[in-house]
DNA sequence: TTGAAAGCGCTAACAA
DNA sequence: TTGTTAGCGCTTTCAA
């Protein structure tokens, strides 16, 4: 019963090309010929290859392979940091793209920590990968890759990176930061604060900035002190609603930079007895479905399609191992999500928006 | 100024052990020992021999090394499902153990869909990794994996299979309810409402079974008409407290069945005057930071230590390739984080609890 | 102390 | 139509 290869005390050891040929009684060459369709063969004979392969439960060797074709369909994913909720997203993305395309990917944490980023970077290049993907946890510039010759193409994606030959996929927050304002005036909003996250963050000063656009293209006043950065939590969200209110300047929107954010200051209206849409609207940022839906009422906010931009990134890779694709800094537009805390809105996705003017 | 290997269309191809060799003006043999340590060699010609493979920027190429010791430093990682709030822990305590052990981790994301879980196995396979680990969204029992002949060890990470050969690694549930339960009891409480997810999910029997060995061990009496499922999700938790005060039924905590309805719950009761903890006190589950440290106030809850659990599942299936390690299911415990919600504890941290009697 | 040669599992060019 | 051979990049005997 126990097949020669196996024995008790071991693992069985797959079999090999040979041991097909010796079972088909045929060559090497022509178990190589039979499997892959090419070559001229006679069709009994493919079948008997075939059939012996089958019977012994052959499957190739792909590292045999790769050696030989100098290709290993595998791409290293560095993530500079641990997952946040911003790099899931991103990851299946792209982990999406590169399956369709029978690619595997060679996960690596880069944990905030140089060196060990280093070793993994030293490990893929050793695995030769044909790609290396980087993201990181915020999209901010990031140092470049260490230690990289050129031998693999490497594509940032939610990363930004000096290096002007590479390639960078960041979400559009200036889109996404007019998406919002633009939706806010459409729904007859004129004095719209923005309550953000710090502004050492590139996407706090864009999405500030998509706000401020959308509003002068409106021919609006943009009133600066409405503006009040702090850091990315519901506490903070809450605690900015007080100070805004306290300064007793009139408002009848607010923009939030997180959904987080979003959420703390429509509990604070809530606990005050301002009514969202009605008095107050307020579109948040993320569309992070735990938060946004759960809020109440559910929150407007924008959406970074950071599966997308997942997927373009493992699709550019591909584009990028051919030889092909683009370099620089490309921005990914952000989407609309309509739910209530903005009353309905005049249309449920904007998603296109963002590319052309708001007239 | 261009390196002999390096064309200007195409990418450099790296250096072999072959271009070193003829770089020091040495022999193939006498680069591997002299890269390697192995053999006796003049100290003169080592030197030289790593110089030149230094100048040359030459890495050994894993491929050809892997395929002949027959041992890849590669374990494949499949997920049934997309990534959830548990899986990415787990996926990093797993990736943690590994990488410390500087084996790499191919991602496969099964996406629901059992033919592509097949075509990820049969992959891995073919990339001959050292073995496969296995996890879930979920950690109730499913259909073991496809088409494996055992030439591979297999592991399951919060995911469960009816195969009594394989080995999986689950949170204790049982143990984390008791945990609840006991710090509850110990706040002086004694009338516990149990509001928790679908019945169908074998950790809501086990919470559910802890909280009541808890109460039960403490001489109280068990009262399964304050046990209420519903969904995941916190307008349950507010709707549950609607339900429970409707009643009538005295009541002064309850455990949550997760730290969304717990915040549900909690949001609920401070609507209605009733303060938290004085009133009645509550324990959620899952320490989910976003969710229990934003609510009002911050949740006291079991923590589940996936990423405990990760590492260890990376750290056994290190045994098991090295062909140790046990069988069977192996249940890793909780702890309890204690926040404000249902006053000061009187510990910090009863991890160890869960494996002695409460007494 | 070093070099030559065989072989890991496979493909492809060339012979038969 | 099939078999033989060389070689992908490396390690490891065995000879020199």
């Amino acid at each position: 019963m126990t097949s020669p290869k196996t024995s008790l005390s071991a693992r069985p050891v797959p079999p090999t090309i040979r041991d097909v040929a010796q079972a088909a009684g045929v060559s090497l060459g022509t178990v190589s010929k039979g499997l892959n369709g090419t070559g001229q063969l006679r069709e009994e004979t493919r079948a008997r290859v075939r059939s012996a392969a089958e019977r012994l439960g052959f499957r190739p060797n792909d590292l045999a392979q790769s050696l030989l074709r100098r290709r290993t369909f595998t791409v290293g994913l560095i993530s500079t940091d641990r997952y946040g909720r911003f790099s899931i997203p991103v990851l299946e993305g792209i982990e999406d793209a590169l399956g369709t395309a029978r690619m595997s990917v060679f996960l690596c944490n880069g944990a905030d920590d140089p060196a060990r980023e280093r070793q993994h970077i030293e490990s893929l290049l050793a695995k030769r990968v044909d790609g290396i993907i980087v993201t990181a946890r915020r999209a901010d510039p990031r140092p470049p890759l260490d230690l990289v010759d050129g031998s693999v193409p490497i594509l940032y994606a939610f990363a930004q990176v000096a290096d002007v030959d590479a390639l960078c996929l960041l979400p559009d927050d200036l889109g996404g930061g007019r998406l919002a304002g633009d939706h806010l005036i459409r729904a007859g909003r004129a004095r719209i604060a923005h309550v953000t996250g710090p502004v050492d963050f590139e996407a706090v000063r864009h999405r500030r900035d998509g706000l401020k656009q959308a509003i002068m293209e409106h021919g609006l006043t943009w009133r600066p002190e409405l503006v009040i950065s702090g850091e990315w939590s519901e506490a903070w969200g809450r605690e900015a609603v007080a100070r805004l209110l306290a300064t007793r300047q009139t408002i009848d929107a607010i923009f939030c930079g997180s959904d987080q954010i979003a959420r703390g200051a429509v509990d604070a209206l809530r606990d005050r007895g301002i009514a969202v849409p009605d008095d107050i609207a307020v579109v948040g940022f993320d569309n992070w479905e735990i938060i946004a839906a759960a809020t109440r009422p559910p929150l407007t906010t924008v959406d970074m399609n950071l599966h997308e931009l997942g997927r373009q990134a493992g699709l550019r890779m591909l584009d990028l191992i051919d030889g092909g694709g683009e370099r620089g800094i490309v921005r990914l537009p952000c989407s609309l999500v309509v739910r209530a805390s903005c009353g309905q809105g005049d249309k449920q996705n904007t998603g296109q928006a963002a590319d052309r003017p708001l007239s």
